[in-house]
DNA sequence: TACCAAATCTGACTTAAGTCAAGGAAATCC
DNA sequence: GGATTTCCTTGACTTAAGTCAGATTTGGTA
């Protein structure tokens, strides 16, 4: 990991979280945060690290994940840019929940905690930014549970696909795809499975005519019925 | 369901959300606020009805629960007093996201949406006390979804057995107990089974010496081996 | 290009948990 | 207090998914 500067305040204002804010309060956050590139396969940080400030994603992607007593990864989110990672301890207290590692090369604004609570007392429109955020994730925890405990592994992968190719912006195609950029073992990890029961389940759906398999690309054959068993 | 009267504004003061108000505040609360009691098995609402507002249970307890497309229910959630719940579309929009049913007579303060929101951006100490609630169930949710992909039903089960018996406050007696006060139903769809297995489970434990059953009463005999289970 | 290591796939097998069907126990209601 | 319904348990069976071991592919690098 390495430190850069922070190019623009243009660039603090594309995040959701500080999209209202006035250019001198930008540039108040640019004064106490600080960039950080990571390589892929980089540590951000480990769970029960000393909690110090969350991040925010600028490019790049990574996987927060915790490891269970028997030594097993469970894939809790992927980080797409914009998005901020490890707020939760920001107002419940206590180290880091949960570990962070970078899938590719990626750029992460770091925040430090006491600084960032001191804007938000004087800002309160970031707090509610940060409730609508916090929203959003408890409703996709809530469907990532019910999924995982009432859907089987191809249904779920059939649900990963269409957001993928959704976020991809070739849903409107004739024949949708996408690019897998993260590792097959870690879309297992974060479907609830293991890579041999994806690979299966990957098998399933192109036997099926549903989609084809050429690597890490798929090709969406049957979008209606991929969408069918997705729900 | 009917509506009845807040008693005091000393109810108010003991949820942890308003704890901090002023006698004012807390009046103005009332003023819009109503209470409203359940019996067993009232729907309080349903998923997909429109959004009016969030509720904190004084008395009982409830679930929160999605049903899935195969009609299979899955317990999100089990409220006990002082909690909120149904407060995730107030800072996300959308409709009701869950449904939730009283599991005995029970009675919530029910705070309709718009009314809080204009409270909330006069007082921005609540809304810290709301991110603060948010992140417990952040947590929480990682934490559920982690012990479904990664642990077995029995594991779960004494995970959720030893956190009974802490609420009910016997886990330092000699022989710590719970009386079940939910369905094993619901307890099974809250640990993402079904009853059977569910019932199973319960059985290992105790032809394994760490539990006794008797009907809802659950006393435990070797809690250090249950804790082991349950980590 | 050829090599190596990591990632992925495949097959054979095991196992935890779901399904179905039936019986027993508890709670609830006249 | 007996009847009825709801809840819970049990057994036999099926199945989805995990385990293990080995083969194959891929991507990166010398």
């Amino acid at each position: 990991m390495k430190t850069a500067e922070l190019k623009s305040n243009q660039t603090l204002r594309d995040i959701p979280l500080f999209s209202e804010l006035s250019i001198e309060q930008l540039r108040k956050i640019s004064s106490f945060s600080k960039l950080k590139s990571f390589e892929k396969h980089d540590r951000i940080f480990n769970e029960n690290d000393f909690y110090l400030g969350f991040y925010i994603l600028l490019k790049g992607s990574l996987k927060v994940f915790k490891i269970s007593s028997q030594g097993k990864e469970s894939v809790v989110h992927l980080v797409r840019p914009l998005t901020a990672f490890a707020d939760i301890p920001l107002f419940e207290g206590g180290n880091y929940p949960v570990s962070a590692e970078a899938l590719e090369e990626s750029l992460a604004l770091f925040i430090p905690k006491e600084k960032f609570l001191e804007l938000i007392c004087k800002e309160p429109e970031i707090s509610l930014k940060m409730l609508a955020g916090f929203a959003k994730r408890l409703k996709s925890l809530i469907n990532q549970l019910e999924d995982i405990s009432s859907k089987e592994v191809s249904n779920r992968l059939a649900k990963y696909l269409i957001k993928e190719i959704k976020s991809a912006g070739t849903d409107k195609l004739p024949e949708p795809f996408v690019k897998l950029t993260i590792p097959k073992s870690t879309i297992a990890s974060y479907l609830g499975t293991i890579t041999e029961t994806l690979s299966r389940a990957f098998k399933k759906l192109q036997d099926e005519g549903i989609i084809r398999v050429n690597g890490k690309k798929i090709f969406v054959n049957d979008m209606k019925r991929l969408k069918e068993l997705a729900k």
